[in-house]
DNA sequence: GTCTATAGGAAGATAGAC
DNA sequence: GTCTATCTTCCTATAGAC
C-alpha cells in the first residue's frame, strides 16, 4: 500500500502537488474538481485523463504521505542500539520535522483521508494505528525500563502525538519561532510529561 | 456574540441536536440539508420554516459551543484565591470535562466552525484565541512564580490544549478507559510536562 | 493531454398550498 | 411548520473532436 507506490509521470504529480494544498486548505469535500483545474490553469474535464476519479487523486496524496511519516521514523525505530529515551527523542523529532516540512501533506495525513471510501479508509485507518503503535512500543520499553512514569500506553502515545499534529494547522515560516525552537518547547513539554513524578493534581 | 444566545423554540433546538450530530460525524460540507431533514423525518424545505440558512444553523451550533466552553473555566480561571498550578489544573480538567460531555459539540468548536461564512468566521476565531489566552495568562503567572519551566506560553498553550482535544475524535463511552482515568492521566501528562527541568533531549 | 459539450444527479434555497 | 414542486447552481464524470 506504502511499498507499491509508483512514481509517476511529471504532469500527475503536478496535479497531485496542486491538490494536496487545495485539499488541505478548503478541505476534500468543499475543493471541487473545477477549483484544482483552475489552479492547473486547465479544465476539469483534462484532470480525467490523469486520474480516474477525485477518490483516486485522494488516495494517490493519502499513500505518499504516510510514506513520508513512515520513512521519517522507520530508521530510528529499527536502530537496536538506543534507549527508549533516546528513540522516542529522535522519532517524536523525525515527526515534527515531517509535519513542518509537509503541512498540506500532514492535513491529509490527519484529517482528509476520512473521506476515502471503503475499503481504502479502512486500510488508511489501519496504517495509522500501524504508526502510533510504533511509538506506543518505544514508550512502552522506556516504562519497562523504569525511565518513563507507568502511563496507559496507546492512551499517551495518541495524546502525544495530537499535540504535535496541531502543529500542521497554524505554523507559518514566517511566524515568530524557527522550527528548532519549536522542537525543543515540544520535546521539553513531552518527554518531561513521561518523565515526571505521578502526582495527585488536586 | 456569546452573550446573546436566545432561547429557541424545541423544535429549533431539536434540529440544532441533531445538525450537530451530523456536521459533527460527515463534516460540515459533507452532510447535505436532504441529510438532516431525514434525520428529523421531515423534509428538507421544512429546515427554512425554522433557519434561514445552513450557515445560520452552523452559526447557533458554534456559538453553543463556545459558551460550554467558556463557562467550564470562567468560574476558576476569575478566582484569584487559587494558585497558578491549582488553577491551571483545573482549568484543564473543565476542559477536558466538556470535550467528554459534548464530543458533537467539540468537534464544531475544534474543526467544523472554519466552515463559518465571513464576518463570522472571522469573529469565532477571535473567540478561540480569546480561549486560549485564559490558559496562556495563567501559565505565565506560573512560570513567574517559578512552578513553571520558562516555556513559550502561546505555543505551549496551544499544545497542551491540542493533546486534549484530540480526544473528542476516538472517546467513546463504551471503551477501556473511565473519564477518570483520562483526566488523570492526561492531567499527569500536561502538568509534568510544565514543570519538569529543561532538557537538552539530544 | 487538452478541449467543448453535456449527461445525470445532488446541492442550497424559494414559492405557495395546506 | 410541513408539504410538493421547482429553480438555479454546482458537482463528478463521460463522450468525442483535435
Amino acid at each position: 500500500m506504502i511499498n507499491d507506490i509508483q512514481p509517476l509521470s511529471d504532469r500527475k504529480e503536478e496535479i497531485l502537488l496542486a491538490a494536496r494544498k487545495r485539499f488541505s486548505e478548503k478541505g476534500y469535500a468543499s475543493a471541487s474538481m473545477r477549483d484544482l483545474a483552475k489552479d492547473l490553469d486547465i479544465k476539469a474535464a483534462s484532470l480525467y485523463s490523469n486520474f480516474e476519479s477525485k477518490d483516486d487523486i485522494l488516495w494517490e496524496i493519502a499513500r505518499r504521505c504516510a510514506r513520508d511519516f513512515f520513512v521519517g521514523i522507520e530508521p530510528i525505530f529499527s536502530d537496536t542500539s538506543l534507549s527508549p529515551e533516546t528513540k522516542l527523542t529522535h522519532m517524536l523529532e523525525a515527526h515534527i520535522e515531517v509535519v513542518l516540512a509537509n503541512q498540506d501533506a500532514s492535513t491529509i495525513f490527519f484529517d482528509e483521508w476520512k473521506h476515502l471510501k471503503e475499503p481504502r479508509n479502512e486500510q488508511y485507518g489501519n496504517l495509522q494505528k500501524q504508526y502510533a503503535k510504533r511509538f506506543q512500543e518505544v514508550i512502552r520499553q522506556g516504562t519497562e525500563k523504569g525511565v518513563f512514569r507507568a502511563v496507559e500506553g496507546r492512551f499517551v502515545t495518541t495524546s502525544l502525538l495530537s499535540a504535535i499534529n496541531w502543529i500542521a494547522r497554524w505554523y507559518r515560516p514566517t511566524g515568530r519561532l524557527t522550527i528548532e525552537q519549536i522542537k525543543e518547547e515540544l520535546l521539553n513539554l513531552l518527554m518531561n510529561g513521561l518523565r515526571g513524578e505521578r502526582s495527585k493534581n488536586n
